[in-house]
DNA sequence: CTCCTATAGTTTCATTTGCAACCAGCATAG
DNA sequence: CTATGCTGGTTGCAAATGAAACTATAGGAG
């Protein structure tokens, strides 16, 4: 048997690793220095501008993926500050639908362009193909692993 | 102007971070069932691998941008099992050399395979040329993060 | 030599994270 | 209606993380 070589750098859970480490802090330094956010926040803001209806938190998490803890504490702290609010949820008392507030709306319009121009600058030297493709290779390796797991737990 | 609109789940900086971390989480616990390793410790075994004549923590950190409080616990964890070694570092007294035990190779040796089957599944629909091109714009990524943090601290 | 500054690695401590227990409110079975 | 189990959200706690202080050695400059 030939003795398998794994060099770190070449192994893509790594790289996969590596690249979104440094994005993510690119990302993560850019919304606190200009709007005192954190990742999660930004998450729970983007989501729920998305519903203007409303969305509960557990909707959230299950979008994201985010931890229900992580989400019921970005939602505290944003409601805090006032840029969400929270409305009753007619059907279910245990929970409540979060809406952004006018500020809230106002800091979501103020984010967005920072934030594309930023997807912008990260991506500057591909094509609009290529990183299609790349979006669409994400996507499936997500379905993979989902599907995987829902086998996994056949609940 | 136009309102700009930014699905969350349009945004890649948030695709990436979705799917690396479904990825990581799989990888991780695959290595924590399989051999009671947390993934920085994966690691350093593995750039230790790759060096057979000894590597300094800090160059350990330099490569994987791992912190080197994580690269000092994972080596203490690691040394306890006896899965590696100090030698002294001729050259420089504050410093040693890390390698493996005999112990160590042997473990790395059972990780390799089982680290490449897990990464064929992942990326089990893919070409090898998609996969190529995927990992070269990940390396892109990572230069242009790189050299944009170069210039903003031109040291 | 003897300072002085810089670096490798460890330790300390404060912060962040997420599991697990918990507290409602809901929903179904009897 | 009321018992029983389930689900949305919060709280408590224990583990993981990382910045900053610290220790020991290095490597000049005088």
């Amino acid at each position: 048997m030939t003795k398998q070589s794994l060099r770190l750098d070449d192994f893509l859970p790594y790289r996969l690793s590596f690249t979104t480490n440094l994005v993510s802090e690119t990302v993560a330094s850019a919304y606190e220095q200009a709007f005192g956010l954190r990742i999660a926040e930004w998450r729970v803001i983007a989501v729920v501008a998305e519903s203007p209806q409303g969305v509960t938190q557990q909707a959230i998490g299950l979008k994201t993926r985010m931890d229900k803890v992580t989400v019921s504490r970005a939602a505290v702290s944003l409601i805090a500050r006032a840029l969400l609010e929270r409305r009753p949820h007619d059907a279910d008392q245990r929970s409540h639908l979060l809406t952004l507030s006018a500020e809230g709306e106002a800091l979501y319009s103020a984010i967005v362009p920072k934030a594309l121009a930023l997807e912008r600058q990260i991506f500057s030297r591909f094509s609009a193909a290529e990183i299609a493709r790349f979006d669409a290779m994400l996507r499936q390796i997500d379905a993979i692993l989902l599907e995987d797991a829902a086998q996994a737990a056949p609940s």
